[in-house]
DNA sequence: AACACGGGGGA
DNA sequence: TCCCCAGTGTT
């Protein structure tokens, strides 16, 4: 092939969206995707806020996982005005499981927010919304509304600095990059073929290149790896202590504030072995007893949980109905086990 | 610019 | 088991 019969090029070498007219390696990439693309759910509506909601669930979210959440909240917030209606804790409880639990509170305010007016059609007005930044923002104004902006996400990233052979491109390269080779004519499939090009061929451990609809120009196919450099990552180890306090109903229960997990309920939890005192004092709990541990981990986190279990007067609460992180729910099939089994009635 | 924030899948 | 992936908002 003759890269600059078949490839408008800038004159760096680098390919060239025209104004005007899909040129050749666009029609490529296009015709790969339509040939290859999953048929998702929301690839189906022209709804902009069924398109929202599933671009906030893959905000850092896989694929397979995101469908399910996609639709349950759709099945029981329907639209932006019954999403304004619901209360923070009854989406949490739709959203558990699913992590990132501000992305949810999130979109309840921007939906109240909206108090009944229908989203922004622009880039820039999205990205005044809570919870959407600048890739949910290029997503909704794209594929929903047609607006010629360039989404950059994880897959964009990795497809971008490797057909450039970038160990460490910088969010200004990459959003400049992706918008120099945008379709103009329908935005929303361009931006969509090329974040499923990463999910499926260049992907980020084994990239089939050759399957790859623009292995001809990729200056880092000969060493994938390279491109882009791995950021470095830190693992804190966290041990705490918690209460499995058994009431008369259920288990005691404490809705979380602050960053991690908050809005969330969970076991009562202290940072300190000393700390487990204080919990028995507030929920009238005489004597406690060490059932086991719960080690959970988070993407920085290695949380490793010292269990156990009391008996306190009040009531408690079914952990059916509140919105229980997985690390609590750990800790509930293991002192669900323990009252089970009577271990601690001596 | 660095960091905090869940969870799951693949090697 | 370990390793890796991925947007937004705050500091």
């Amino acid at each position: 092939m003759v890269a600059g019969r078949t490839r408008p090029t800038n004159p760096r070498g680098y390919p060239w969206a025209v104004p005007g007219r899909t040129c050749a390696f666009q029609k490529e990439l296009l015709a790969w995707y339509a040939k290859n693309k999953r048929p998702l759910p929301w690839r189906q509506t022209r709804d902009p806020y069924a398109i929202l909601v599933a671009e906030v669930l893959l905000q850092q979210t896989r694929v397979d996982q995101a469908l399910n959440y996609y639709h349950r909240f759709l099945e029981k917030f329907p639209s932006l005005r019954e999403l304004a209606c619901a209360g923070e804790e009854e989406v949490l409880k739709v959203w558990e499981g699913a992590g990132y639990y501000r992305r949810a509170r999130q979109l309840v305010r921007l939906a109240k927010e909206l108090g009944g007016r229908e989203l922004p059609r622009t880039f820039a007005g999205l990205l005044e919304l809570p919870g959407i930044g600048p890739y949910t923002a290029a997503a909704v104004a794209s594929i929903a509304f047609g607006e010629p902006v360039a989404v950059v996400d994880g897959n964009v990233r990795r497809v971008l600095a490797r057909l450039w052979a970038q160990e460490n491109p910088t969010p200004a390269w990459l959003r400049e990059r992706a918008q120099s080779l945008l379709d103009p004519q329908d935005p929303g499939t361009w931006n969509q073929a090329l974040m499923e090009l990463g999910a499926l061929v260049c992907v980020p451990k084994q990239p089939r290149c050759s399957a790859c609809p623009w292995a001809a120009f990729c200056a880092g196919k000969s060493d994938p790896h390279r491109f882009p450099q791995p950021r470095p990552r830190r693992v804190k180890v966290l041990r705490v202590w918690a209460l499995a306090a058994r009431g008369r109903q259920g288990f005691i229960f404490e809705k979380r504030e602050g960053p991690l997990l908050g809005g969330l309920w969970g076991f009562p939890l202290v940072h300190e072995a000393q700390g487990v005192g204080k919990l028995l004092e507030r929920y009238g709990v005489d004597r406690a007893w060490p059932i086991g541990t719960v080690r959970h981990s988070f993407t920085h986190r290695a949380v490793t949980v010292e269990v156990y279990l009391g008996f306190s007067p009040l009531q408690g609460d079914d952990p059916r109905v509140r919105p229980l992180s997985r690390l609590d729910r750990k800790i509930l099939v293991l002192a669900e086990a323990a009252v089970v089994e009577g271990a601690p009635r001596l």
